[in-house]
DNA sequence: AATTGCATCAACCGCAGCCTC
DNA sequence: TGAGGCTGCGGTTGATGCAAT
């Protein structure tokens, strides 16, 4: 369910990533963080613009993510705080842990926001479909009146059908998500010892030039030879830590 | 079995804001 | 204080899977 990968003109690759871009990418910055998300696919041997890094690892790589079967607490927390804040993804996301901004605003798009305006549409809110959670929801989404507001419908049974197939507010999905693939959870167990954000030095660089996110990464040769320049870690450079 | 339409979600794009010089 | 660099955010796109026909 991703863009087949291509590259563009000037051979930054773009689309999905793969299992190898993945294992440069987290070794990488397991190993020296992430200061400056411009440079690190230089150095990381990607042929990724900076931001398409970065984005990968917020959204997919970096550790103690969940995926997918949202609890029904968390879905009232999104619609609390969508209430609240409208369509300010970031800041909801500092309220579930574990949640990215770009996950939940899928999750709102594809589930909480049509099951909204299903209901502002319909307060019977499908009455076939009985049950608390759905009930509950029903009100709440009469009560919806948030920033953001799209008088949204909704799909009331995907709803209650998510919130019933989750036994606990714990039910986190790593090693049950279909969305969840192994390279995940291997990639995940690497990393145990370190926090997200560790930020390691970086050598002088060379100044590079325009086009931030956009910089061509690195010379073919770095990325064929699995190499990185060594300029970037200095002469004293410890075992190459990636793991191709 | 083949086709069509919809749902999902990873990834891209553009822009605003912050930071440094 | 203004300009340029960099980062993060929010909106949008598009490929894929799946259900309906």
């Amino acid at each position: 369910m991703v863009r087949a990968p291509y590259f563009d003109k000037s051979g930054i690759k773009k689309g999905a990533w793969s299992d190898e871009e993945d294992q440069r990418l987290i070794a990488y910055i397991q190993r020296y963080g992430h200061p400056n998300w411009r440079q690190l696919p230089k150095f990381a041997g990607l042929r990724r613009c900076g931001k398409s890094c970065r984005l990968r690892w917020m959204n997919y790589l970096r550790p103690n993510l969940k995926r997918g079967n949202y609890t029904q607490k968390e879905e009232q927390l999104i619609t609390d705080l969508h209430k609240k804040h409208g369509n300010k993804w970031s800041l909801i996301a500092e309220s579930l842990p574990g949640r990215t901004d770009n996950e939940i605003k899928n999750y709102w798009h594809s589930h909480i926001k049509k099951f909204l305006k299903r209901n502002s549409n319909d307060t019977t809110c499908d009455d076939d479909d009985d049950g608390d959670e759905l009930k509950s929801k029903a009100i709440e989404c009469k009560e919806f009146e948030g920033p953001a507001s799209e008088s949204a419908t909704a799909d009331s049974h995907h709803i209650l059908e998510s919130s019933l197939s989750m036994s606990s507010e714990t039910s986190y999905i790593e090693e049950n998500s279909p969305s969840f693939s192994s390279r995940h959870k291997e990639s995940t167990l690497i990393n145990l010892s370190r926090e997200e954000d560790s930020v390691a030095s970086w050598e002088t660089l060379d100044g590079f030039s325009s086009n931030f996110w956009t910089e061509p990464f690195i010379s073919e040769n770095a990325f064929a030879g699995g190499y990185f320049p060594i300029s970037c870690y200095g002469t004293e450079r410890e075992e190459p830590f990636f793991l191709w």
